[in-house]
DNA sequence: AATGAATGAGGATTCATTCAT
DNA sequence: AATGAATGAATCCTCATTCAT
């Protein structure tokens, strides 16, 4: 941490700007959408004039597109894979550090599965940056259901990820929907009880064959 | 009632193009989302000029709302409690029904729950218009899931209900991700069959209290 | 020309607009070129609001393209070819007629020109309009010096014909940076008279070979 | 003149930086005139920022003027009036000699033109710097045409010179639309050659009279 | 029941330019 | 001599909507 204060005002100016605009685009468009997210509005509750925005980054695209990246990357350091416990506890732990995280920053998701959604002819590079985090997503849980439960087969062990991480989307889906009228906690204690059964019986299923 | 030869063909072209716009208007959102589709483009979709839209709705929110609701009818209209069968069974045909109706008619969904992610600040009639629908579609599986396991808490049929809505959701958001990459066939299959195991389960938890 | 003002009135209003449109277009474009003309000094010239504008033409490339292809026609209405008379008066009068026609309507050429002499990426509409119109101009003046001086080689004729336009051109320019300062008749006459003379040689040229 | 090599790098570094700038700009502006030529476009091809050609120039106008500028002095090198010979091979060899100083540094005339043919209210600098220059063209041409025919009146003197002027300025644009399919140099033969006749038939009206 | 035309507000983006370092 | 950052005005164009017919 530089102590000159002249330096760090200016130097540091230039990322601060980024900064402050990433934050400002982040909350608007988790909450409207990438089409409902005008460069206007992100320039009103940023301080910084559109034009600003665009010495920062190339478009409307580019920005979102990093809105998903770093939402991505706060998110990702928020769940790591605990050792140690029995495969039980560790899942259940796992689960729960998702749940949290998704409590915490649900940018990243909401705005995701927003352009995931949408499918427009001209395809919007951040869309493309969410499915390929989400890519990377699904082949650490793949690895992870692997280790575990090393008798299921690749056919298995697809269809469980797919559930398992789709089963959470809807989750989070939900409880964007209904507010504190929904327990995401309990709801992801059960997701992660259900699909581990469901990975121990088809795992004695491919070992029976 | 007229017999007026003329009113008719009037009412009957009238009522062709109503329909016509919002098919129109169902492709387009249900690929571009609220905010991405607009009247100019329903119009081109359509062939009718944009001032005639406004002829048969209100405005841009009334149109929306109206293709949810249609769509929903559709939707509704493929799904029917079946009876007979021992539950397993019934729940089993439930969810392949549920699943392929989101194969061919996937329009209602995907908007729907586009809507429902975003959180602008004016409500629009259409995303309520969902939220709306939704609820009865919870209300009615709550109600399905009382009766066939009488000794559920409340609590836990609300927590079992809204899993299995909600992993519905997600299912449906991969398939729509993954295209044919995903089995959503087999993976309703699995999720009935997980959510009937959890809903045995907690029936004789509650059931030992 | 109907009697009735109501439909006169109402009827027209869209091709009133589009013409009015179309002047101020013409009036600002002629001035300023392609890039000097924006669509809010149109629309500050024709009173109409610049959304009107698009309601007509489909973009700023369509609009000024039919400057162009408008411009062009009133030209091309006055300048008829003359019959009788001697061919050196014919070419004198043709002759005339042009330069008169340059001196009354200079918008055409003068845009055209400013086109032409633009080599931008993206070839735009209204430049490929020009440059076609004026290759049938090309070929009307290639058609008479053939008729009127059949023993010329091809190659004399599109040497004659590529000079002859070229050097109104040049003259139209001179006038225009020059103002009253030039005397465009007394160039166009000397033109017309060295052109002939040059036809008259190379004729001869062509028959002794 | 200091000897200091740090001064001297850096005045060597400056007076690069500023050829850069002027190449980059005069390679977009003769591509796409004065109000296509952005200080970003001309910043991308020279490589350096906005922010230093704001150095070098003081503005976008500065900047093409010095474009223009240079432009001229390039292009008036390549030619100069051959002495010895009978007048007309002199001025055949100059007629030679602007035909390809136009084929080599066409920059200077194309964008000339196009600043001639606009007409903005404010009057650019680079254009007036395009006219003086022209001017300056105008006279030698006069001077050596009263040289060579010293009979000539002055009002012939005049129309021979625009009329020489404003042809060639005409072959460049058709050279410039036509591209290889225009002979310029067998164009600008013809061309002296009848300026040439067209100066002995004045001389001769003059003196006759 | 339908439509051609119009319109003000707002969309994304680029502009020429400035300024502190 | 150079540059990263900022900025207000302007760019083209689309928006949802209205209105007279």
């Amino acid at each position: 941490m530089s102590t000159d204060p002249k330096t760090r005002k200016r130097r540091v100016n230039g990322e601060e700007s980024r900064r402050k605009i990433l934050d400002a685009a982040a909350s608007v468009a988790s909450e409207r959408g990438y089409d409902g997210t005008s460069i206007a509005l992100v320039s009103k509750a940023c301080g910084l004039p559109a034009s600003s925005i665009y010495w920062h980054f190339k478009d409307k695209d580019d920005l979102i597109a990093a809105v998903i990246e770093r939402s991505f990357g706060t998110w990702l350091a928020a769940v790591n894979v605990p050792d140690g416990d029995s495969p039980r506890e560790r899942i259940a732990e796992m689960s729960m550090q998702i749940a949290s995280a998704l409590l915490e920053t649900p940018d990243f998701l909401r705005l995701g599965l927003m352009l995931a959604l949408e499918k427009r002819p001209e395809e919007v590079r951040a869309r493309t940056m969410f499915l390929s985090v989400r890519d990377e997503a699904n082949r650490r849980i793949a690895a992870t259901m692997r280790d575990f439960a090393p008798e299921l087969s690749e056919h298995a062990v697809k269809l469980l990820t797919t559930y398992a991480i789709s089963a959470a989307d809807g989750l989070f889906v939900a409880k964007e929907i209904g507010g504190d009228d929904v327990d995401l906690i309990s709801l992801f204690e059960l997701h992660a009880h259900l699909v581990y059964d469901a990975a121990l019986r088809l795992a004695a299923q491919s070992a029976a064959r």
